[in-house]
DNA sequence: TATGAATGAGCATTCATTCAT
DNA sequence: AATGAATGAATGCTCATTCAT
């Protein structure tokens, strides 16, 4: 009998290096090589876990679409604008996620199979904050959710973008410029702030 | 005598090809063919003009990244929600335009040249707001400005992946959701709501 | 104590395996997991008992090459027009092997392992053939043999390559109007016809 | 103006050269850098006048099939024997190109791109010999083409592979054995045998 | 005996780039 | 100025083969 592996952790690992492959080399660039060498593999081996190129990459955005998911479970609770700055990049593992996830929004504008995927993950990041400020008694809790989802998502393009620039001390300033009256305005009021 | 041509407006109706070229094949897969075909050229002809496939890309990103600056100017003095929109993907040009650009954000994080594009743009943009909210006595204009910016970029992620979803009327509650609240708590009134 | 298995006969059905897979993928592209899945075996287990590939189709080939000794064989005595029709694909199982078979002459010209073997075996046929012919009281028995059997395989590219065009039918007339004259001409009558 | 090249004429000889590459490495192992090589070209510019491999296998099919055809319509009202010997592998260049006909007999019967190239083939062939025969007189026109055919074919077979026992006196007597009586049968006279 | 993980060579294909005309 | 022929590097993918278990 051959050495056992497990294949959904062999791809869990696969789908690591992946991203990490990405954001060393950029999405367009990466080879399959890269991922292969950093997962101290051959392609080969790569292959024979995810079928191809194309499934590696999809791996890749699983991962990072999962890992977003996770921090918005984790941080379920939480004060807003702290629980925004906890999903934007705020480290090295969040902003290479995010890094990576951002570059995946230029492939999602021009491949179907990564567009859906995208639209996928918006709806339920969606209808989990729905849901969480209208239990928090939100009005127009649809329109709310949808302002703070782009108000993260524009600002992690600038903090992937400009990293030097944007410190914590900046993305806590613009999260609560967006958020705070936001959630105002709309009858909430956040725990202690 | 060779036929004289304006190598100035050669080079921007091959940028213009190259936008086109890219929001069809997506940043990715364009080719230097699919450009010259755009433009009903060879690829001989193009390199003539722009040296090569890294100039070709320069050169459409440039001409984006010239049309936002065109229309953050020309919406100059409107009401900020209108003129937010008018910025937004609203048509089927500026969709294009924003699936194009989005598309170079990702190229942004992984090659230095772009980035600093990026960089130099979002100066500018920060810049002309900062000042106009300044000159109309707002508080923290920077930071308004940065909250501005992020939650247009933010919609505008989700209009080009979710063409479908996203109709003017959503685009046009985000926009008042995120900027009104915003503007009115930085003691700034808009026109007429 | 390890699983005792007969290595013959497990050769024995590897090479049943191969010429199915064979016929199925075609001999430019069979692949070894091909012949290891009909044989529902592992490649690893092929390669066990098959040193390698190349010893895998020469173990088809000499499969097919011995069920064509093994038809001529069995046919012995027979009417030469019934007898060329039993060797002639005539169901499912004789057309599979001459489908094999007839790729295998490609291999022949360009291979020299093959083509030896191709030699052995028509040598083989047409010793047996011209003997059978001599005993029969025919002239010139060498070249009737020899005509027998281009004649023979002739037919068979035909019915290989267009079976819906070539029934039972249209290869009888076609045998009989080869061999009937032919074997006429040299002083053989032909049982009952 | 670049240099201007007649693609056809490109394609041409790019035929003639993918027939040599296969008969020296056969069809199966030929690559497209054997054929650039005896195009004397590279593997780029092959694939610059023929889309794909698969195309340039297609091209040297053709090739042959078409010499095929003109070797039977230069022969046309020759004695009969005497033209199916012109139209076997008689010299250096028909045995090269029945060697890689052959091969192509095995790609046919797993390749329906190539099995109906085939049949196109025959069909022409088997049309302009019944013709041929009708009009000398012949009964049983179809039947006595299809018998021809078969004849020449099988003993293409064995002159393919085994050159050194096939001599040209081996395929006279061989074709004549097949042929006189068949013909002779069908009321038809050869010339003067 | 048998499995299947892993390797690595081989190859078709794509494409930016060069350059003669 | 413009063409398009030709190159050659780059890379994904396939698959026979090896080998630890």
């Amino acid at each position: 009998m051959p050495k056992q592996v497990d294949h959904d952790q062999r791809r869990s690992q696969l789908a690591d290096a992946a991203v990490a492959a990405i954001d060393v080399h950029g999405l367009d660039s990466v080879r399959l090589v890269d991922v292969a060498r950093e997962a101290r593999l051959t392609t080969g081996a790569v292959v024979h876990y995810l079928n191809n190129k194309d499934d590696v990459l999809l791996a890749a955005f699983d991962r990072v679409g999962l890992r977003n998911a996770e921090r918005l479970e984790e941080t379920r609770g939480m004060d807003p604008v702290d629980r925004a700055l906890a999903y934007l990049p705020n480290n090295d593992e969040t902003a290479r996620e995010w890094r990576v996830f951002l570059q995946f929004w230029g492939r999602g504008v021009s491949d179907p199979a990564f567009r859906e995927r995208h639209r996928a993950g918006y709806e339920a990041l969606s209808d989990t904050l729905r849901q969480e400020l209208a239990e928090a008694g939100a009005q127009d809790a649809a329109v709310v959710a949808d302002a703070m989802i782009a108000g993260v998502d524009g600002i992690a393009v600038r903090v992937a973008m400009e990293p030097d620039a944007w410190d914590l001390d900046r993305m806590r300033k613009t999260v609560g410029a967006l958020l705070l009256p936001l959630l105002a305005a709309h009858q909430l009021t956040t725990p202690q702030s």
